[in-house]
Formats: structure tokens, sequence, C-alpha cells
RNA sequence: UGACCCAUGGUGUAACGGUAGCACUACAGAUUUUGGUUCUGUUUGUUAAGGUUCGAAUCCUUAUGGGUCAACCA
């Protein structure tokens, strides 16, 4: 009916833009960028900042750049560059030719801060950095301003120079930027733009000893970029003032920041200083490992690019902060899943069932690859006289409302037969050692003729074709829902299970060619997907989610 | 005892002074050779108090609650 209205819902972002285009704001080019810091792997919440940027350039026919917030060579590495490059292209997006890095433009960062001095802007302090943090004085009081404050104009040119040229000790002073000592926004109480750093740079190498801090550095890249929109966190809001003030004062492009909220997903802890700690203490296996919010972690978990950029554009955009239910994750995951996946057979804990009136001897039987996709086609499983089911799909006393098998009752076997257990056979500790059942042959799968009836069907596994595999069950990492606002130490906040590994499930024999990666369904247990730790002798899947157990919930 | 920002069902997000809608969740039912999927239905909301207005989620004021800011990090 009104369609056209329900294309309408802007964020408050696209809004601007908009806006911007009406009015023909810098021609009407659209222009953004993901500014990583290669200081440690991408995680879901960047993965809503680039769905965000590269998702907004798309909308509006502009460009997205990717660069690389590289301004403090101590906690950065290449290794991190790459990973991010990996990330986002997995993700699938391109940011063609444009590859940036700060680092590139520090000679245009140097004469911008020349710049700032001979306007007498910007001043050489020599104060300690106890001293320059007690005279920033506090939120709710002015602080004072440095006795430095007041050198000439020459004088600070020279010892800017020498700062540059490596005649300074490193802290033994900084670049200053002359603005506001008494200013209620504490960013503008003469932000330090400069400091000396002996540390080599991952790119200039040693070329430099001084390097620029964020707000010199962050704002005046996307001028050099022309970036028209610069979307980033609520946590710069208080900047924004800053950065507009070295837009006005160097007389650059001007850039328009906009702050949104980011994303929090429940039971996961999004800061990287933390999740280094994770990896460092091998609390988990690296920043790869599948319970990690990082995407490299989701990658090897098994989900989709497709659901990580959904889930992105469904939570939406805006400044409120906010707390996403983590179903809403798993959820897009499932979803794209159900699609795509090739279902397959596997019994994590097995319960062997022998057929007594079933002949010796394999027969092959049809089976669909995915139920919701007519063109994946059908294969051929195994069926014969022994076989495995899960365990819990046969209950001795049943409670009410329970489908599956139990003594005398029945259950069909998936693409098989009717099968009803006549007898259940115990070791001497009174475990159950297995069933013996007897099939219904007129019950063939395609072709039942048995006129009877079963509450459920379950999956099940031939023995002798059966392969072997190891499978790794993962749960949330963390237990609480916010982990990130806890005072508890997070080590103590961690699911004590988060990694089950079940070494001896059986898998059906087409599982032998799978690919690492490539996703599956499991039928009735899950997601999985195939572990890059896998070799051809030692097939491991990841859970990536289980199916809905809407029956299990009580 | 400062500045800036935010406040709509359980969660997230729309409504731009004129019928509070959508998605997810939850619950109920139907279908189903996956207790999955799919389909149908139901419950639940404008932080509070004033003001402006014929009319306020929307504009104004105050209060309350939450977030950010005192790194030579980004």
């Amino acid at each position: 009916m009104n369609e056209s209205n329900n294309k309408t819902h802007l964020n408050f972002i696209e809004e601007i833009i908009e806006e911007d285009i009406r009015s023909n704001k810098h021609g009407g080019r659209i222009h953004t960028r993901f500014p990583p810091e290669p200081n440690g792997y991408l995680h879901i919440g960047h993965a809503k900042s680039i769905c965000l940027n590269f998702g907004l350039a798309e909308k509006y026919n502009g460009k997205a750049n990717l660069r690389f917030d590289d301004t403090n060579p101590v906690t950065e590495e290449v290794e991190y560059i790459e990973s991010i490059k990996e990330d986002i292209r997995w993700l699938g997006f391109d940011w063609e030719d444009r590859e940036f890095f700060a680092s590139d433009y520090f000679p245009q960062f140097y004469q911008f801060a020349i710049q700032l001095i001979k306007a007498g802007k910007a001043f050489v302090d020599h104060s300690t950095q106890e001293e320059i943090s007690k005279m920033r004085g506090i939120p709710t009081a002015p602080g004072t301003e440095s006795p430095f404050r007041n050198r000439s104009i020459s004088e600070n040119l020279a010892l800017f120079e020498e700062m540059k040229n490596g005649k300074l000790k490193e802290g033994e002073c900084v670049l200053r930027a002359k603005i506001n000592m008494s200013s209620p926004n504490m960013h503008l109480r003469d932000p330090i733009i400069y400091r000396i750093l002996f540390t080599p740079h991952h790119r200039t190498g040693t070329e430099w000893c001084i390097y620029p801090m964020y707000d010199f550095a962050h704002g005046q890249s996307d001028s050099i970029e022309g970036i028209t929109h610069s979307v980033c966190t609520l946590e710069f809001e208080n900047h924004r003032p800053l950065y507009e003030w070295f837009i006005q004062e160097l007389e650059i492009f001007p850039s328009r920041q906009i702050e949104f909220a980011r994303l929090n997903v429940e039971y996961m802890m999004m800061s990287k200083r933390k999740l280094l700690l994770l990896v460092n203490e091998k609390i988990v296996s690296g920043w790869d490992d599948p319970r990690m919010p990082t995407i490299s972690g989701m990658r090897r978990r098994g989900y989709p690019p497709e659901a990580l950029r959904k889930f992105a554009t469904e939570v939406g955009v805006a400044k409120r902060e906010n707390l996403i239910e983590y179903v809403r994750l798993e959820n897009a995951v499932r979803e794209q899943l159900n699609n795509v996946a090739i279902r397959a057979m596997a019994v994590l804990r097995p319960l062997k069932v022998i057929i007594s009136n079933y002949p010796e001897g394999v027969e092959w039987l049809p089976v669909e690859n995915n139920p919701e996709d007519p063109n994946a086609g059908i294969r051929e499983i195994p069926f014969g006289k022994e076989i495995y089911i899960e365990q819990e799909d046969f209950m001795e006393i049943p409670p009410p409302k329970y489908f599956r098998l139990s003594p005398g009752g029945m259950a069909r076997l998936k693409a098989a037969y009717i099968i009803r257990c006549d007898e259940v056979v115990k070791n001497e500790d009174g475990s159950i050692l297995h069933l013996l059942c007897s099939y219904f042959p007129e019950s063939k799968s395609g072709s039942d003729k048995s006129g009877l009836k079963v509450k459920t069907t379950i999956h099940w596994i031939e023995c002798q074709h059966a392969l072997k595999a190891e499978i790794r069950l993962y749960e949330k990492l963390f237990e609480v829902k916010e982990p990130a606002g806890s005072d508890e130490d997070f080590r103590t906040l961690l699911h004590p299970n988060s990694l089950e590994v079940i070494e001896g499930a059986w898998i059906e024999p087409s599982l032998a060619n799978a690919e690492i990666h490539q996703s599956y369904q499991f039928m009735r247990t899950g997601y999985f997907c195939l572990d890059k730790d896998s070799t051809k002798d030692h097939l491991i899947f990841n859970r990536t989610a289980t199916l809905k157990e809407t029956w299990l919930k009580t």
C-alpha cells in the first residue's frame, strides 16, 4: 500500500546527510571513512561502524576510505593492519584504492603545528606530565595557565624544531594548543597536540620522534581526505569543539563530526584492552577464538558475513546507550544459515541401536540437502542394522510430552524407517549398553504405507560408515549480561564452561569433504562449521549456534 | 557539585504539532519426516511535574535517571 512510506525511516545520520544533499553542501558529495587504530583485532562493534560508514557511502553514491589511525607507535603493529583489512574484506566491503594511513600525513601535521605556532595558538611546554595534569584542573573547577604559555613565537618555533630533530628527551616537553584553561570542556584546556616518542613507527621507522595526539591527527586526516561526514562514537562528543577549533584555526576543509552510540551486546566485552588480556593470559586460544566478539572469532565460529551485516543494520543507529539482546545476533546468524547451510546428520553423544529384524548389509537412502532450497539437491546416506542415535533421544521413563523413543515407543529415523524400541540392554552397572529395536519395512521414507503415526523424527548415523569427529561446543564467554559494566575483575565473570569438547561424536561420511569455515546444519542439533585446526584424519567442527529449542524451555 | 549528550513495550528503533508503528523476544495456535523453518494471533510503551496549543512522544521550563570528560591512548 504505502511501501514508499516505510522506506523513509531514516536514522539521524541519514537525515543529516539528506539535508546536506538538499542544501548542496560540498556539492552534494558524500565521503566517509573507517578509521581503526591498528592496536588490536576488530570486533562486532567495529563491524557496525564499518557497515555504517561503507553503507552510507554506498547508499548516497559516495566513497568510504579505510584509514589507519596509526599515531601511537608503542601499541601498534603490522599484524593488526593485516587482520583489519582481512576482516573488512570478509565482511564484504571494498575501499578500492583508498587505503590511507595517518602516518602518511606526518609532514602535513608538522606544518599544521608550525602554522598554529606562528599564529600564536600553540606553545612548547616544559612542564612535567604531573604538573600539566595538575594545572589542567578538574571538570568542576578551572585550571591554571602554564608558566611556559607566553613564550615568544620564535622561541616556540625553535623549540618545536628541536623536538622534531631529536634534540630533546622523551617527556621533556610537549606542544600544546593555546585555547582556554578555564573552559568547562576539559579538552579545550590547552590540549597537548605533539609529544616526543623515540619508539620506531611500524611505517615511518625512525623518521619521526614527535607524534601528533589523536585530536591533532584525526580531524586533520579527515580534512586532508575531504571527508564530509566523520562518524564516530559518543565518547568523542566532548572532542567536537576541539575538532572544530582546529578546522577554524587551520582554515582547512570543514569535515563534520557526528557521534552515535556504540554497539553493546549482552554477555560481550568489547574493550580492546581487555580482549588483549584474554589473549595474552591464554584464557582464549587467540584473537580468533570462536568465543571472542572479534570478527575473526565470529568467522571461525561460523557466523556468515551476511548475518553480521544484517545484524548491524537491524540494530539501528541512534545516540541512546543500548544493550542489544544476545539472541538478536544469534537469530541473524540462524536466519542466514537456515537458508544456505547443507543439512547433515551427526550424533554427538551416541547410543547404539541394533535393529533386530533388519538384514545384514547397507542400503543407501536419498535425503535432501536443504529443505529450504530445492536447488541444493539430494545425497545418499547409508543405513544398516547397527546405528547410533543421540542419547537424549531415548528415555527409559519419559516425562509427559516427550516425543522421542522410549521402551515400546516408536519414532521415525530421518529419511529412513519407523522403529520401535523392543528392549533396553544394560551393562552390569545398570547403564544402557544398547537398544534392541525393530523396524517397519513398509514405513520407508517417501513411500510410507505402514499407516503408523509417530510424534517425531530423530537423526541417526549408520555405524560401519560413520566418521569420528571432535565437536567443540561453545557457550557465551561471559556469564553476566554486562561484563563491561561490572566492578568485579572480569576474569571472575567468565562462563566456566564456555567450551566443551566432545571427542567421540559420529558424523555421516559425506562430511569427509567439508571445507574450513563451510557451514552445515547438523539436523536437530545446530549449525556447525569445520575448524581450521581440522585435518583429514581428525575432523573438528565448531558449533556456530544451536537451533531454537523452544521445547527445552520451561 | 561544571560542561556536553541521552530518555518511547522485555530489547532495539520509528512517528519531524494531528490514529504511538515496525523488528526481535515472550506467549498461544496452525503446518511440518528437523520439538528447526514457515504461517496466524495475543500481551506489554511515550521517566515525572508544570507550561504553550483546538491538539504534545514531539515545542518550552524544571525535576529525576543514565552516559561522557580530569592519558604525553585512540
